[in-house]
DNA sequence: GCCTTTGCGTGCGCCGTCGCACAGATCCAT
DNA sequence: ATGGATCTGTGCGACGGCGCACGCAAAGGC
């Protein structure tokens, strides 16, 4: 499914953004790979063997504990990369790496992933990059676990998928989302119920399609935008991009900080 | 308070693991802060001026959202460093960064901060390191706001402080406990209770102190002998820190995974 | 077309957390 | 020592989410 008629490593935006020589230098050692939906790309704790950079398909990282209670920490999608770890120099990952959609993606052996790091060129900074969206990601995850309602939470979740897919359609079960939000598959019935009441959307079996798009971001709490903005805000200046020491000014500590007697 | 006979930056870990001449390069630059409790480094949405390096305070990472809602993100001490934003190519950060246990820190200007990073020496590689274990910090936050009960969060987050921590004693108000947890003040005064009564800690206006340590260990969650044991093994093994690449064996791709067609 | 599989709808009691209100306790400054 | 500010204890109703159980409906294989 979602087989392009040509097939482009750049339709994934990190790869996208690459310079010109810095792809074409990669560009042979990329795997296309067809993903179906809940495959599991990665076990939790297992050494990481490649970096994905998706084009069509969406993947989560996934948290499961020992209680198997489980979370989705992040989704990612032709905005990002999979493997986060080996850009931070680690070599393992807790997270389970999962397709939540089903489609394409690129990926490159970690052992070339890692060269990449340890020379520090424009992939590696533009995986760091992505690093701290990852990091905004979740921590609106932890705030939004914590203080909103699930169908906040779910209306989020439709948004961010669908800004990863071509359509206005997601294609997921509602026992799939409710072990992504981590919570009761019922609740998600009872919330998708309030959403399609509302006119918003509408599903069957497996398929939700999102009829009222600027409803749902009214719907959804915050957290929606100002992960999207953050993103925007670490890709869209790539001007910038070069070294941010233009805005570091060197201005004396400010409030309630005390120096060192 | 905490002010040691002899102040030395390397009671940081981060600046610990540093390589000599790469620390004689920077002692003169590290400027020695003292931070009282409370204290807000950094409003949410600033450039970030400075890095800090905990020696005795401890720092808290807070997200809140326009409601006024907000979680406490993670909790870094002598163990890591603050400012990781700048270490991943950004310049600013949505977090609020704020003083949660007073003490002292030194503290990098985030010039310098961009140029080791430019440079990719050994303060970048470290850094990076920490920004994975912050990462999963944050993903069991996720988990375990979902899904724990309020006092075993509170276990584990009174076993965190105390990591960071000289004695027993954790000098803290309920209110600030469940500013951090993101629960009701009373929540906390309930959980603390129990704790109590359970021979575990003891406590008086703003003051823990924790009696069996074993005990807390117990009854929290999982969270935290996780996310402690991801940090030992990142650190840890600081043998393989040079490059990972050892590990990145070159596999066939495994269960689930349709080569493209 | 049938039948099995899989996903969805609904009702119920339970419980943890919330929000609010107010009283009591402890600390600290003057 | 005393008063004021701050922190902590407690009670109450409301409610969102959980866990369970069961019935139904839609898809898909043969």
């Amino acid at each position: 499914m979602a087989n392009l008629a040509v097939f482009d490593p750049r339709h994934n935006q990190i790869l996208a953004a690459l310079p010109g020589r810095d792809y074409t230098r990669l560009e042979h050692d990329l795997e296309r790979v067809a993903l179906v939906p809940g495959a599991l790309l990665h076990a939790a704790g297992d050494p990481l063997k490649f970096v994905y950079f998706p084009t069509t398909a969406i993947i989560a990282l996934i948290l499961a504990n020992d209680s198997g209670a489980s979370a989705e920490l992040a989704m990612i999608g032709r905005d990002g990369l999979v493997g986060i770890p080996l850009v931070l120099g680690g070599v393992n990952t807790r997270f389970a790496i999962m397709v939540q959609s089903g489609g394409e993606a690129c990926r490159l052996s970690a052992e070339l992933m890692c060269r990449e790091r340890d020379e520090g060129g424009n992939l590696q900074r533009l995986s760091l990059r992505y690093a701290q969206a990852l990091m905004t990601q979740m921590a609106y995850s932890i705030v939004c676990n914590r203080h909103h309602l699930v169908d906040r939470q779910l209306c989020r979740w439709l948004l961010s998928s669908l800004d990863l897919l071509p359509g206005n359609q997601v294609d997921v079960t509602q026992e799939m989302i409710a072990r992504m939000l981590g919570v009761r598959r019922e609740a998600v019935t009872e919330a998708a119920g309030k959403l399609q009441s509302a006119g918003l959307i509408q599903y069957r079996r497996g398929h939700i399609t999102v009829n009222d798009r600027a409803g749902l971001e009214a719907r959804a709490c915050e957290c929606y935008r100002a992960v999207r903005e953050e993103y925007e805000h670490l890709f869209g200046a790539q001007a910038a991009s070069k070294c941010s020491s233009i805005n570091c000014t060197l201005e004396t500590p400010r409030n309630s900080l005390i120096p060192s007697r």
